[in-house]
DNA sequence: ACTGAAAGTCGTTGCAT
DNA sequence: ATGCAACGACTTTCAGT
């Protein structure tokens, strides 16, 4: 759904504000050559328009209790209509799963999963994961490092 | 690295910007229970320690013209550290590389990347990834829907 | 759609507790 | 580490181009 054409005052606009979610409008305004007035409106613009989601904070996981992350790779035993529905509704709610992906490939699903602990993973596959309604395979890879971990989308 | 002791008031903070990074001082305040002043020298120090790596603006890729997808399951052909710190330096470079994951089992790296389309991907292949030393093995899945893509670390 | 200025709100600091 | 108060800076709106 790219209905409306953002022009280069816009893409510049989003290439700062995906790294500075904080910056002043006045700062913004600068830096992209527009005066504050029309500075505002444009952001204003696109956040109504859903371009930009929302503004958050970035947290570091481990300085939260939460230092190991793990990749699931997920098979459903038939993919049927409402099993499937029923495992994205449920798997939305777990706020330990930050991403969710439906993906081609060997896997159904693909998952990031953020937590404690080995314990606290042990007890989410037992009590979530392995509840959910026709899940056929469970391959868990956990992460050794982060290389990259970057939310900014490359503007052309 | 969990130095520093997170109380319930950072915990709540945090728990609140992760979901609207612009919120103002005074509302978040207010939301926690807290002097505006308090709020906010709590707010700094989080930034300061690196609780909170940045604040961003989190936008729609297939609103910018990048609505394509893939997970990439990367292994290197021998383990040496020279092609494993070459093969993360370049990687990190690729803006088109959200994230870069370091992982057990089958692959030695898995790539989350964001695109504008299969002829791009192509050449992102050929250009880029193929280019890179020590490669072994590429396998591309590509994302069919996403059903969750969040940011905010679970609060304990 | 932009600029410039006006009015109102907020961030930020210093001081006292 | 907190609250209060004051100043300066910023956001936000509106009239005019």
């Amino acid at each position: 759904m790219q209905d409306d054409q953002l022009d280069g005052h816009d893409r510049r606009i989003l290439k700062v504000l995906q790294r500075q979610g904080r910056i002043t409008n006045q700062e913004l305004a600068e830096q992209i050559g527009l005066s504050p007035a029309a500075c505002w409106r444009r952001v204003k613009a696109l956040e109504a328009s859903g371009v930009i989601k929302r503004f958050a904070a970035l947290v570091d996981p481990a300085r939260v209790g939460q230092p190991l992350c793990a990749l699931v790779m997920i098979t459903l035993r038939r993919h049927s209509l409402d099993s499937t529905t029923d495992f994205e509704e449920r798997v939305t709610r777990y706020p330990e799963v930050l991403q969710c992906y439906a993906t081609t490939g060997n896997a159904d699903f693909v998952l990031r999963v953020v937590i404690e602990d080995m314990a606290a993973y042990d007890r989410f596959l037992n009590e979530k994961l392995f509840t959910l309604p026709g899940i056929s395979q469970v391959h868990s890879n956990f992460v050794l490092r982060a290389i990259k971990d970057e939310t900014a989308i490359p503007m052309p």
